[in-house]
DNA sequence: CTGAAAGCGCTAACAG
DNA sequence: CTGTTAGCGCTTTCAG
C-alpha cells in the first residue's frame, strides 16, 4: 500500500480512513496528506472481503409494474432513495426483477452482494419477497394486503387520511352530492382510500352509496363516472381514488352536459401529470413518493447498521388544490 | 469451500464456475451438482479483488437534470438500462450526481468500484464526464453539443430525421402555412430537430421563416406560439420541437379562436403523456428512450469486454399519429 | 486435466 | 497509540 509512505504501517493507514479514534492526530494528519497527495481510493472489494460489509443496498423493482415509464411513482420513489443514499456511503443497485430471471434476484441478495434490499411492489400489494426479510434487511415500500405479513418493515403513504382530507375538502366547499370512483380491491391503496371516503361521509351523516370502481386506468375512470351519472341521482361532487381515473371521469362528466368544477367537483389523488395537465387542473392529493423513497432508504440504513427503528412508517399527504374543486 | 465436497479441489470448482474448457465433463457434473445441493454463490467481493473486475456498471444522473419525477424521458432511459443488464451479469449503480457531492461520484468512479459507466445528459449535452472516459469505459446519452468532444462513445436519437418525418407528414397531409417552435438552441435536440425543419421545408420549396424559440416548457410554447400568430400571416400547421411545447401551443390556438387540427394541425415531439393525454391526442415523433437505455448498456458491455463497437449509435424515431394532424 | 500454493487489498486481533 | 500477523474467498500460475 503506497500510502504507507507516510511513514506508517498499513494498519495505520486502515485506521485513519476509517475514523478510528485512537491516532495520534499528527500522524493521522500526514497520513490524510499522504491519502490527498497519491490520490488514494480504499478498494472495496478488498474492504467488503474482510468485513463482510457490501455498502450497497439493492432496489427491487418488478418488471411487471415497470412502467416505469407510465408511471412517474416509481421513477419519484428511484430517485428519493437515491437521494438519500448519495448522502451515505450507501451504493443504490437497481435491479428490475423479470419473471423470466426468477431465481437470479434472489440469488444476488442472498450470495452477500448487498447489505440490505428495497422493494417497491406500488399497487399491488405484491410482496413475495416477504420471507426474504428473515435472511437480509428488507424494507418494503407500501403495505402488504394481508396484515399477516408481520415484522417487516415497510414505509407506506396514508391513503386513508388522504382520502379523507379529499372528502373532507369536498364537504367544507358546499357539495353534498357525493360519489366516489374507487380503485382495485385488491389493492391496498384502493381498499384505504375507499375506507376514507366511508369514514368521512359516515363522519357526516351523508349517503355514502354512490361508488363504482375502475382499475386506476382513465378509460375505467370515464366508464364508472358514466355509471354513476346513470344511476339519474344528483352527483355535484367525486373523489376518484387516482388522477387516471379523475381524467377519465371528465371526460364521462362532459359527455353528459356537465361542468367542472360548476356542476360537479372532482378531486384526484396522487397528483401526478394526467392531473396537473387536465384542463381544469385537478385539485388533488398529493403522494409524497420522492418522501417515499428517502424514507424507505432510511429506514434501511438505519436496519442494516443496527439502529432501532419503526417498524411501520406512514407518510402524510396533503392536499393540492386547484381548479376543478 | 464446501463445494469441495464434490470431492475436488476448490481450483477446480473455480474452474467450473467459471465455464472452463478444461474440465472433465464428469467432474464438471459432479460439482455442479454439489453447487445446487449447497446452494452454493460465489462471493464476489473475493472475486472482485482477484480478477479486478466488479461485474459492476454505474449510471449516473445529474441530479440538477433528476427531473426524474416530471421528466419521463430519464425513467425510460434507466428502464432500458435495467432491463439489458438484467440479461447480463453486469449489476446496475444507480448514481445522482449533485452539485454538493462534487467529487464523490469521480472517486466512486476512479476508485474502481465499476466497470465502466453510463452517463445520461438529457438535453443539456453538458459533458462534464467527458475527460472521464479516459480512465474507464464510458458511454453517453445524447450527443455532445462540440463535435469536438471526440472518441467518445455515445448513443443518440436521431432527432434531425425525427424532426423530418413530423414536418413531412405535415405537408403530406395538405398543410402550405407552415411554422415550427423550435427548442432551446444551446440543446443539441433543440438545435437539430430545428435543422430537420429547415432541411425540410427548403426540400419542397417552402417558406420555413415562421420560427419561434421556447424553452421546452408548455408555457414557452404557448407564448412562441402566440407571437407566430401574431405576425398574421396564415398557419395551417406547426411542428413544435417537443409535446410540452405543443400542448402550451394548443392553449394559444384555442385563444385565437382556431380549432384543432381543422384550421391548425400540430405535431409534437418526445410521444410523453403531455401529449398522449390532450384533447386532442397528440400526433408526435416517437423518442425510443427504452430502447436508447438498452442500447446505451450494451454499447457499454461491448467495450468493457473488449468487443468491436462503434463510437456513435443512432437510433430512429417513429411517428405516432392520433387526432392533432 | 487437476491439485498446491500464492496473493489480490484490506481489517482485526494481539502484542508491544 | 502503533506495528505484526493472519486471514476474508476466490483465481491463477505452476507442477504433477
Amino acid at each position: 500500500m503506497v500510502a504507507a509512505r507516510a511513514g506508517v504501517s498499513r494498519a495505520t493507514v486502515s485506521r485513519v480512513v476509517n475514523g478510528s479514534p485512537k491516532v495520534t492526530p499528527d500522524v493521522a494528519a500526514a497520513v490524510q496528506q499522504a491519502i490527498e497527495a497519491l490520490n488514494y481510493v480504499p478498494n472495496r472489494a478488498a474492504r467488503s472481503l474482510v468485513s463482510r460489509k457490501t455498502q450497497a443496498i439493492a432496489l427491487i423493482v418488478p418488471e411487471s409494474a415497470a412502467r416505469l415509464f407510465a408511471d412517474p411513482f416509481f421513477a419519484s420513489v428511484v430517485q428519493g432513495v437515491a437521494l438519500h443514499l448519495a448522502d451515505t456511503d450507501y451504493t443504490l443497485n437497481m435491479i428490475i426483477e423479470s419473471e423470466s430471471q426468477a431465481g437470479k434476484t434472489r440469488r444476488f441478495l442472498l450470495g452477500g452482494n448487498v447489505d440490505g434490499a428495497l422493494v417497491v411492489s406500488h399497487h399491488t400489494g405484491d410482496h413475495s419477497y416477504a420471507e426474504l426479510s428473515r435472511s437480509l434487511p428488507v424494507v418494503f415500500g407500501g403495505r402488504p394486503l394481508s396484515p399477516l405479513e408481520h415484522g417487516n418493515y415497510f414505509v407506506d403513504v396514508d391513503n386513508t387520511a388522504g382520502a379523507q382530507t379529499a372528502v373532507e375538502y369536498l364537504i367544507a366547499s358546499g357539495r353534498r352530492h357525493l360519489a366516489t370512483i374507487a380503485g382495485p380491491q385488491d389493492m391496498p391503496p384502493g381498499v384505504d382510500r375507499l375506507s376514507g371516503w366511508y369514514e368521512t361521509l359516515a363522519a357526516h351523516g351523508l349517503d355514502a352509496g354512490l361508488v363504482e370502481v375502475g382499475d386506476f386506468s382513465p378509460a375505467s375512470g370515464a366508464a364508472a363516472m358514466r355509471r354513476l351519472l346513470d344511476r339519474g341521482v344528483p352527483i355535484d361532487g367525486v373523489f376518484a381514488a387516482n388522477d387516471q381515473m379523475a381524467i377519465g371521469a371528465y371526460t364521462a362528466i362532459r359527455e353528459a352536459g356537465l361542468s367542472i368544477p360548476q356542476d360537479v367537483a372532482v378531486v384526484g389523488f396522487d397528483d401526478d401529470n394526467y392531473g396537473l395537465n387536465a384542463s381544469p387542473p385537478l385539485t388533488t392529493v398529493h403522494q409524497p413518493s420522492v418522501e417515499m423513497g428517502r424514507e424507505m432508504a432510511h429506514v434501511l440504513v438505519r436496519l442494516i447498521e443496527g439502529e432501532p427503528t419503526e417498524l411501520i412508517t406512514r407518510l402524510q399527504t396533503s392536499l393540492v388544490v386547484r381548479d376543478s374543486a
